[in-house]
Parts: C-alpha cells; structure tokens; sequence
RNA sequence: GCCUUCGUAGUUCAAUGGAUAGAACAGAGCUCUUCUAAGGCUUUGAUGUAGGUUCGAUUCCUACCGAAGGCACCA
C-alpha cells in the first residue's frame, strides 16, 4: 500500500517535472487527517517557487485523475485531500475489510521481510555461574528474546546465544566462601542450592573487600580455577557450576527461552588470549606488568584497557575476542548482536576498536545493543530479610499475586498454575519492553506487576476476551463472514480497529530496523484500546444483525494480531483467564 | 576533569523534523438483566534554561543547569 502511494506520489511529481529522493509517508497521529500523510509539498515548495497549499492542492488534482482511471469498486483509496500543506490519503472501506480478510487468511500476518535469508546471532542473558539470576539479566533475556522474535519475523535465521563467566574473581569469591562455611544439604532443590551460592559469593565478595589477606586467598584459587591443578577446588567449582547452570535453566523454561549455543568464559579465555598474545606490539603493548590496549591513539574519545593483567590472566575484554572468534568460527554470520547493560558500552567501544584491526571484516558484522539499568523507585524491596531482589525472586512473585487473583475462577488447579505463570511473566515482561530500551527503568515492583492500563495482562485479557466471543459465536453457530447486510456494498464503516490492524506489518518492520521491541508493545495497547472500546459499544454477537459475521470476524482478526504481537514481546497468550 | 547517554503532566513512559505533544498510574465523576469490570466513558495536568538552524524543533547544533554510566588490571 504504502509503496502504491509513493508511486502516485512520484507520478504526480513528475509531471511537474520535480522529483525527491527520499518520500516521507506516515499515519497522521489523528485518524481524522487520514490514513497516510506525506510532506513533500512543504519540503519542494520553496525549490518550485510556489507555496506549500498551493502545490499540495495541485498535486492532489494530478493524483485524482490518475485514480479516477481506475475502477471505483476496486479502489484501495477513498479520497484525497490537500489540507494545511500536507497531502493526506483516506484508505477505502474496501482496502479495510480486505484487509481484515487478510489476517483471517495469514496465520503469518506481521511477517516481514526486513532480515531476509540474514543469519543473525542475537546474544543475551549472559548470568555467571556461582551468582545469583538478578533482575539485570532478567532484562536482558526479555529484550534479546523479543529481538530475536522480531528479527525471525522480519526474515532472518536468528542463532540464540548464551555467555557465561564461569570462571574470573566472581567463582573465587564463591568457591572461598564454599570451603569455608561447606556444602549445602544434598536434598534441597537445585533453586535453593544456587540461592546458597548465591548469597555465599556475596559474603566471599565482603571479605574480598575487607580482608588483604582473604583478598590474596581468593586471589590464589582465581589462579586455581583458571589452571586447573587443585582437585578440591575443582570438585567444588564442577559441582557449583553445574547446580547454578540448572538453576538458570529452570527460569530460561519459565521465560520462555531456548539457547541454540552456551558459551563459557572458561573456553573463550585461552582463545582470546592467543589473539592478543599474537598482535602484542602491534597492537597491544605492555605496561606496568600487563598487556593493554590503547584505544586513544586510534581514537581520542576512547581510554586504555587491561586486556591481560599483571598476574597473566585474561580480563573480559580478551575473553569477548575470543567469544567472537568463535561465534563466527560456529556460524557464517551476517550479522552478531550482544546484548548487555549500558554500563559496558564504553569499554565494548574499546574492545570493538581492537577488533576493528585484528579482522576488520567480523567488526563491521557486530552490533552491540545495550539497555538501561533496572533502578529501585524505593529501597523496600532491596531491605526485605536483607536479601537483594533477584530476577528469579521478582517472577515468583508476580505469577503469586495473579494465582492468587485468579484462585476463585473456575479452572482447574493446573490451569490457574499454567495461567499464573503466563501473566506473571508477562507482566514483569511487558514493564521491561513497554519503553525504549536504552533508557534507566526506574523499577517499582507494584507497577512491574499491574495487571491494568499499559500492562502485559491487560494485553492477553483482551485477547481472552475476544477469543471467548469466537468461541461462543461458533456454539451460536454464527461465523466470521464478509458480506454486509443485503448490499453487495459494504455499509458498515469500518472504525478505527480495522485502521490500526492493517499496519502491524510496518510496525513489525520498524521495530526489526530499530531493533526496537517497544513500537510493537505501543501498537499492541493502541490496538487493545480500540477494539475494547468497540466491544464495549457494540453488541459483536447477534443472530438478528446480519453484520455480525463480519464483527466476528473483525474480532478473530484482532486476536490473530495481538497473539502474533504478543508472540514478539516473547510473551505467552492464554486463550482463557 | 574528560567521554557517552538522557532531562516531556504529581509519577512511569510515548511521539519517523510536521497538523491540537499521546497513554497509563494517581485524583474527581459515571458505567456490569451485551458477549470475561484485569473492561469502557467523562475530566484536571507537561517539552530543564538560554540561544541558533528550519516554512516548521520534544526531535538537529551550541552553551548552561541537572541525572545515570564509563574513564588500568571486576564483568
């Protein structure tokens, strides 16, 4: 559509014999100035010595001409006008209703194709073995999973990945505290296990900070790790690296994500460090017992990096070499997104620049995404039994409250289980990916969790609803249908729910190009809006209104978008709640 | 101090250089003998400051004020 106007556009350009490279075609903010508006009169008129009104009138005179050719039963657009200097274009009824027909057609509807036979590997989450699951990489796994939604919608072949530290001063941390104050008890869960390290690390972590001597201990079995010569420590390193490896298992399950590669620091480590061991003094050089980088000679705004420290082990920034080295050994890459907080933005730069000279070709294919940090609106949660808010803590939590929500609703007890989790995830979710995501969220737990207005739940319970109209139409025996009344004509105007459905393809496109998840969570509520509005107005189910097939099948279409929406959020829709 | 990002209703967020700056929450008032009231309807309220570019600036540029992050052996 948007491409047929362009055309008319151009058509009626040129036989003024003006042109424009770039055509800007948008959706007027109000619906009343039109489906499609462009600028190009306001943009042209001072080249053509003429002013805006006037060649915008003479423009629409030349495109009315040019559609009065065509048939006016088939036409897709109903009018056009010339009004303040803009150009605006109203979409047919038929256009609407054809589109409609469309969705019910296309399990597929939203699909575009963007990313086209690109082979893209979105990397993200990235939780460290031995520490807690915290609400950051809660973040990040909803962010990279709705990329990775998105980009596969938009044509691509998208490669799940997964980093994970698993070795570096954290696991000393754990492992010191672990010999100190021992095991815990066999029977408990794999969950609690790994709460248990968890909070040990951050008790190794004090006494790190406190102590010069532990500081030295802990510094001794960071070596240890790395070299792999002391059995005690690597009977316990292999066992906490396997119960906090499960552990996060269980929530990528709950999250709704699968992992195509899991990469560990321990691996990328010896691989990195061979590359900036083979470019040392060419590109890195010693200084003060270490080897670094100094990325301000190639660029002033950049700083100097510690790749390999003074004691001779590889930092992050020589790990993140090697992990590219093997991302493109594994796959043939068209492209390599990591996803991470923006507190790493500036020294991804500096590692990013050291790749740039190493292999040119593979630099120019990575794109590092970063999204704000989770901040507390009050300090209560943090406070509570002393504990830190984990991610994992948060999603119990949010699917408790629907559970308890919902305990009087006539389900069975495993599908208020089921239904509890899929809205509390999808609250927790939807906070993260309702706002642009380089911002700071300012995180309060009661919001994360709203069930109304701008919310996930409220989402799926517009499709609940709407999908129990189907359902009930079909017990009705009434079906979706496209013929209105006794008129071959279509008499029913179609509203504003039919003038937001037919754009969720160029939403879908938009938030690939941007890599922007929150343009389809805004579409979805201005949608969601709509047709609740038109629900709560309009009687859809109705043996004596000869419309109401095609209500129905307005409703079907709408729950077909949301569903396909809400599927690129990563967020899962009950058909009941 | 330097670098990066960001300042929009009381609060949390939208807005592709365009038309009257949209929502949600909070506040005030309606609304279930129509299909799920986690809903709908009505209503109060905002672009940090000072310049500049432009037919037009929340958006681009400069300065200032304020916030977050980074700036050598953590990731």
């Amino acid at each position: 559509m948007k491409e047929k106007i362009e055309n008319l556009i151009r058509e009626a350009l040129k036989s003024f014999d003006m042109d424009i490279k770039e055509i800007s075609l948008e959706h007027p903010v109000d619906l009343k100035m039109g489906d499609y508006s462009t600028n190009v009169a306001m943009v042209l008129a001072k080249s053509a010595n003429t002013n805006p009104k006037e060649l915008a009138e003479k423009m629409v005179e030349e495109i009315n001409k040019r559609v009065a050719l065509k048939s006016r039963k088939r036409a897709t657009l109903d009018k056009i006008e010339a009004k303040n200097g803009f150009i605006n274009f109203y979409l047919s009824n038929k256009f609407l209703v054809d589109s409609v027909k469309e969705i019910l057609e296309n399990k597929n509807f939203g699909r575009n194709n963007y990313f086209d036979d690109k082979k893209i590997m979105v990397e993200y989450t990235d939780p460290n073995p031995f520490k807690p699951f915290h609400i950051g990489h809660l973040m990040t796994n909803a962010i990279g999973e709705s990329i990775s939604r998105i980009v596969e919608f938009s044509g691509a072949k998208a490669i799940r990945a997964n980093y994970q530290g698993d070795v570096g001063p954290h696991v000393a941390k754990a492992i010191y505290q672990l010999l100190k104050d021992g095991l815990p008890d066999e029977n408990k869960s794999v969950s609690e296990k790994a709460r248990y390290i968890g909070e040990l690390y951050a008790k190794g972590n004090d006494e790190y900070e406190s102590n010069e001597n532990i500081k030295k201990e802990i510094d001794e079995i960071n070596k240890k790790v790395y070299e792999r010569n002391d059995e005690k420590i690597n009977n316990i390193y292999d066992w906490g690296r396997r119960v906090t490896l499960e552990a996060f298992e269980e929530i990528y399950k709950i999250l709704g994500t699968n992992f195509n590669y899991y990469f560990f620091e321990s691996v990328a480590a010896p691989i990195g460090e061979k590359i900036v061991r083979d470019n040392l003094d060419k590109i890195f050089e010693e200084s003060d017992g270490a080897i670094v980088f100094h990325a301000e000679k190639h660029d002033p705004k950049l700083h100097t990096r510690v790749f390999i420290n003074s004691k001779g082990l590889p930092t992050y920034e020589t790990k993140e070499l090697g992990l590219t080295k093997m991302k493109f050994e594994k796959e043939n890459l068209d492209l390599s997104i990591v996803i991470t907080a923006n507190e790493q933005e500036e020294y991804m730069k500096v590692v990013g620049k050291a790749l740039e000279i190493i292999n040119p070709e593979v630099a120019l294919k990575m794109k590092h995404i970063v999204h704000g940090m989770m901040r507390l609106a009050s300090g209560k949660m943090s406070s509570r039994k002393g504990n830190v808010i984990t991610g994992e803590f948060l999603i119990l939590e949010s699917c408790k409250e629907v559970l308890e929500k919902i305990k009087d609703r006539d389900f069975t007890e495993e599908e208020k289980v089921q239904i509890s989790n899929d809205v509390g995830v999808a609250a927790l979710k939807y906070s993260i990916l309702k706002q642009n995501i380089g911002g700071n969220i300012i995180y309060d737990f009661e919001k994360s969790i709203s069930f109304e207005g701008d919310s996930g739940p409220y989402l799926q319970y517009s499709y609940a609803r709407a999908n129990s109209i189907v359902e009930k139409a079909k017990i009705e025996n009434i079906l979706p249908g496209f013929l209105f009344g006794d008129e071959k004509e279509i008499v029913l105007p179609p509203g504003e729910v039919e003038k937001l459905l037919y754009r969720f393809p160029e939403v879908v496109e938009r938030a690939a190009r941007e890599f922007g998840p929150h343009y389809i969570s805004n579409y979805l509520i201005d949608l969601a809006r709509a047709f609740n509005a038109y629900y709560g107005n309009t009687k859809i189910i109705d043996k004596d209104d000869l419309n109401s097939p095609y209500k129905i099948a307005l409703t079907l279409a709408f729950a077909n978008v949301i569903k396909n929406g809400l599927y690129l959020l990563g967020i899962r829709v009950p058909e009941r709640m």
